[in-house]
DNA sequence: ACTGTCGGCCTTACGACGTAAGATAACCAT
DNA sequence: ATGGTTATCTTACGTCGTAAGGCCGACAGT
């Protein structure tokens, strides 16, 4: 049958679309399989038919966030191949962290991830190219995918995650405790009243704003410029 | 009442404290109320009586590894002053990981958590103190704080969190499977076969090894030393 | 046109989870 | 004994993922 009433009948694509967009509204928290099945007019069981089950569910997830990625990369262009590779990866990774800031539970879910997914090699395959290219050695360039982390996917991982993962993030501090904070963390308030934190730039989380990002990678990338060749 | 039968009272330690060790023994995963109660000779809902529920355990379980971590840097001794603040931190954050390596769940509990325990202030705090003291202006102080990450915990979060989240890794590859990726991913194979991983030593992850986390540590601590003064 | 096959979705049900509400038993002070 | 306090247990609810099987429309072969 085409459909039951005159719903599109479901397919794998339409069931992962619909989860992703229901994580961009609801949250992640929201991705159930009965709350998804609802969105999409339907049992949760039917939802079995096009998925093997919720671990696949996210699974598939991940791959459509990679291939979002993968598109917001491929819009560079790969020409220009005498382009620093410095530069070459920056945009790169700053053309990610376009998408992750669309949906900003990506993190997260990457994070908590035992799979990988396998448009990820492909994905490595072109930043390792980037660098041996460079005249970096195999090494190296090993030693530069794991300094760069979570990186090419166009965040930094936190310890303690934002409140993109889910719920409100309320940090009302009274004044009496800000006294006595001062007090026991001399350093760090004095920090944090030099620095006021303006966090008027788009911000993935408490302690990855767009500025920060860039500040990090630079400080990587020109320390592997250093040990090249 | 002392306690039901000749069972050992309960208390928030105590809980606290069976949790962790749960948590190492059977995975995270299994760190529910139930199995942590049963575990304690009790009934789940005896547990709210001195936890106001899951995320409060969730939040003192992080405490406690806090703790821990303290204690291990504690040990290192606040002497020595004169002492390079490179040296000085990175003994603090290898000390950190020791800590880790005993609870290879803690980093991804870690990094779901949203709300920040109080021990991490007064941790932090330190951490600024030593970057200050080594003529560190405020400004580079917060940065150097965004880009060591969770380093200072020991770990580097990972997109695609291990097998210690609990479940088995299992990457057994065809040899066919392995000729087709040798064509798609050519920089890859060519990478891995030079690097053979080797993989004796202390790993968190699939790329936290040691030998990993101390070259990204270093290729930190040396890009900031000379952005310093 | 009849019938069988099958793809796509639904119904029902189970066990595990976190936890609200209240009962119950052991202790202590009076 | 009595009442209050503290610690634990009992029962029950709603939610989750999902196993097992049913149903129904569409199409193929005859």
């Amino acid at each position: 049958m085409a459909a039951r009433a005159d719903r599109a009948p479901l397919s794998r694509e339409r069931v992962l679309a619909a989860a992703v967009v229901l994580a961009d509204v609801n949250g992640f928290q929201a991705l159930t399989m009965r709350r998804l099945a609802a969105e999409l007019g339907v049992e949760a069981m039917s939802l079995y038919y096009h998925l093997p089950g919720k671990e696949a569910l996210l699974d598939g997830v991940v791959e459509t966030v990679i291939a979002e990625i993968d598109v917001a990369v491929g819009r560079l262009g790969d020409r220009g191949g005498d382009e620093d590779w410095r530069t070459r990866l920056r945009r790169r990774f700053l053309a990610a962290r376009q998408v992750m800031l669309r949906h900003p539970w990506a993190p997260g879910l990457l994070g908590s991830r035992r799979t990988i997914p396998p448009g990820v090699y492909a994905y490595y395959d072109g930043i390792v190219g980037t660098l041996v290219r460079a005249g970096f050695s195999y090494h190296l360039a090993h030693r530069a995918l794991h300094a760069f982390g979570s990186m090419p996917f166009g965040f930094v991982q936190e310890i303690f995650s934002p409140a993109s993962a889910g719920g409100s993030t309320q940090v009302d501090t009274a004044e009496a405790d800000l006294a006595a904070m001062a007090n026991a963390l001399p350093h760090l308030t004095a920090m944090v009243s030099t620095e006021a934190h303006t966090a008027d730039n788009p911000a993935l989380g408490w302690c990855d704003s767009q500025v920060e990002f860039e500040f990090t990678l630079d400080l990587l990338l020109d320390g592997l410029e250093r040990l090249r060749g």
